[in-house]
DNA sequence: GTCTATAACCCGATAGAC
DNA sequence: GTCTATCGGGTTATAGAC
């Protein structure tokens, strides 16, 4: 019965099992908590098992991460929606920041690769040419990459900052209205 | 010889050169290849013995991610030296974003916390209020908070986005320019 | 041939005895 | 300060179940 190959042995589970069981753990202890260990342990597998479906753990930190930036894609078109452009940016920078708020260890995985490479993983490419379309409508095309390297890297600082204790009882929330309207502003004027 | 209390052994270190040593071998193979084990054996002295100068692991981070604040202090401070106040910030701004490339695991480890709390350590205000200052001088008192949070946030997002291989063959260079045009021009304007 | 578990190995943090 | 020991985590044999 089990002879076909493929499908020899019942497996006790697969490797969106083991991802969810991380993207858990994760969540509530962070990365430095994350034990291949204990993540198996969860799943009712032996330690080992877990290489059946992952070579290491950094294979499993760059599934972790696929999946933080196809939640965050998923955030921001809906933060974007059917809006008119300026007001679209405006809510997509809203739905960052609270992204990177509510889910931070998540987050974190993102934008802090660790060494490891994301060559190859597609999700990138798709959550950055969204950002720079959406740039695109409220300035032009030619600067819309620019426009959104800056806005990205605005909203990363602020998130950055926030869970950083550098600006102890200091909010950044001031911060994010003058800089939001700042870049605007300046992408705006380059479409004249 | 030795017999008086907290003298009865002649010590081969003391925190000043564990904590250099170990930013050497930051600077090498940044925090997670940073052992206690090889911390240790660079000054050929028992693994243990670290603990009669740092408590753990973490206080020893603690005073590594102080030094990584009075470096980049000293860094901003030099390169506003006497300038016109718009020309100092520029002329920060760059040296910022030169310290976290040269600087790359010593920078992370100023503004990754990782759970060390920095309360107590004098140096992040020290440095957060040089930069609030020289942001009164482009635009004013009242605004410059807000303003050098804005600023900060966005050249460290520059330097996240240029670590991590979110944006692939993408320079952020030219995000830069127009990042910090659109910040100052906005600081400017308040100033009226 | 494809999965699994048992057990080991190496290494890092840390506590205690000396 | 050193030595020894404990604990926990990543990783790799090796071998057993289907």
């Amino acid at each position: 019965m089990y002879a076909r190959s493929g499908m020899a042995y019942p497996a006790k589970t697969d490797r969106q099992a083991i991802l969810s069981a991380a993207l858990e753990q994760l969540a509530r202890n962070g990365m430095r908590a994350l034990s291949l260990r204990g993540l198996a342990a969860s799943l009712g597998i032996a330690p080992n098992a877990l290489y059946r479906y992952f070579a290491n753990r950094a294979e499993l930190e760059v599934a972790m991460a696929a999946e933080s930036a196809r939640r965050l894609y998923l955030t921001l078109r809906r933060a974007a929606g059917k809006k008119e452009p300026g007001k679209a940016i405006r809510s997509m920078a809203v739905a960052y920041v609270r992204f990177a708020r509510e889910h931070s260890y998540l987050y974190q995985m993102l934008m802090e690769p660790c060494g490891t490479s994301f060559e190859g993983v597609t999700i990138y490419q798709e959550l950055w040419s969204f950002v720079v379309d959406q740039m695109a409508l409220v300035s032009t095309p030619a600067h819309a990459r620019e426009e959104a390297v800056a806005l990205w890297a605005f909203l990363h600082g602020i998130t950055a900052l926030e869970s950083a204790q550098l600006l102890g009882e200091e909010k950044p929330c001031s911060g994010f209205e003058f800089g939001l309207n700042a870049l605007l502003a300046a992408a705006a004027a380059v479409r004249g």
